[in-house]
DNA sequence: AGCTATTAATAAAG
DNA sequence: TCTTTATTAATAGCT
């Protein structure tokens, strides 16, 4: 005996119940991302996705990155080089280890503007309010701490722009062409509660081994 | 007899044989695009999806569209905020550090993922070949810098960590912001040249010429 | 959060 | 590229 009805056609039209559509939303969500990191993975497509759930949270994918498409899309980039041909292993490599650093370099910008508008926050309104949201001045440590991870993440873009120098001076030898974007992608979500047991990035790639 | 082998299952990685690339493209650009109205359709989700083909072209799909949804993303276009909620603020950079921590989490994937394959190269096949690329044995020294590189960021991610964590908790204030239901969705190509004439979902491809 | 029966997507081939 | 299979993948309805 059928243990389910299983699988059912359901109407292409705004769903009216509240519990079906959260969890459809959900596994729809997902297997969007999924699609959208697939795309990239298998053809090396460039990808911008956002989706802002009923509820108003919001779930961002990119490939290589969120920021980097939407703005290339809005016409205000120049167009990541092209990955072209199949390499040798090696060159491809070279090519991840220049993605780290683009990451890094990325991340760095982002911590960037956070540390001002920490600092922002910190002038232009009183502790008065976010004392009495956290009940305790911790804006100037926030600071510090941002400064901190700044310095550290300096000192590890120099070791990333260093060892990249290296591989790139013997990539750009034997090579005509220079290429950028590998493997990597970034993925984020503003809140997870929605997104259940997903990992950091909110979904789950098949890389590795 | 069959007719055809059928679909069959392959690798989820880099497609090599671009005639297949480019079918397989178009293919799942359709399916991605489908199913984000889908989505849309169904939940009422906003969604923004640009996609940059290999060969540059651009498609985009948004709802109500793509550029609304990309402000609101991008905070530009705050949708109508509780004039005296500076706590939006304060999530939203508070949500902002966790992202930084989640990219982080990302790029230290990527270089674990690199470094094995460093090893694995070091390994499977002698310096031998690499040698007359590169004229040089500089695999280990590279292994070595990835090493030191993980290392690095093993450090940054728990100082990151710790800042989240202390974030997190002053977060756990959610607040969905308002923003409006639209009925319209937009989609557009820059390019019409390898988009198809499919139209499942009331969006169409191929604007110009 | 898992299961299973179905439907939907799509890799191959024409 | 468009159509037709033959399979695999995604997911609606339940628990």
């Amino acid at each position: 005996m059928k243990k389910t009805k299983g699988r059912q056609r359901i109407p292409m039209e705004k769903m009216e119940k509240q519990s079906n559509l959260q969890v459809t939303f959900s596994k729809r969500r997902s297997g969007l991302f999924k699609k959208a990191s697939e795309l990239c993975i298998l053809t090396g497509a460039e990808v911008a996705l956002v989706v802002f759930s009923p509820g108003k949270k919001v779930y961002s994918f990119g490939h290589p990155f969120v920021d980097t498409t939407i703005n290339r899309f809005l016409g205000q980039n120049p167009p990541i080089l092209d990955p072209d041909s199949n390499q040798l292993i090696e060159f491809q490599r070279d090519a991840n280890v220049r993605d780290l650093n683009a990451q890094l370099e990325h991340v760095l910008n982002q911590l960037e503007m956070e540390k001002k508008r920490s600092e922002e926050l910190d002038n232009a309104m009183g502790a008065r309010q976010r004392q009495n949201w956290w009940e305790a001045p911790v804006e100037h440590l926030t600071v510090e701490q941002l400064q901190i991870l700044k310095t550290a993440l300096d000192s590890l873009k120099k070791d990333v722009e260093k060892e990249t120098e290296v591989q790139m001076v013997k990539a750009l030898n034997p090579l005509p062409y220079y290429a950028g974007m590998g493997v990597p992608s970034g993925i984020r979500s503003l809140d997870a509660g929605e997104g259940s047991s997903l990992n950091p990035f909110g979904y789950s790639f098949g890389y590795g081994p």
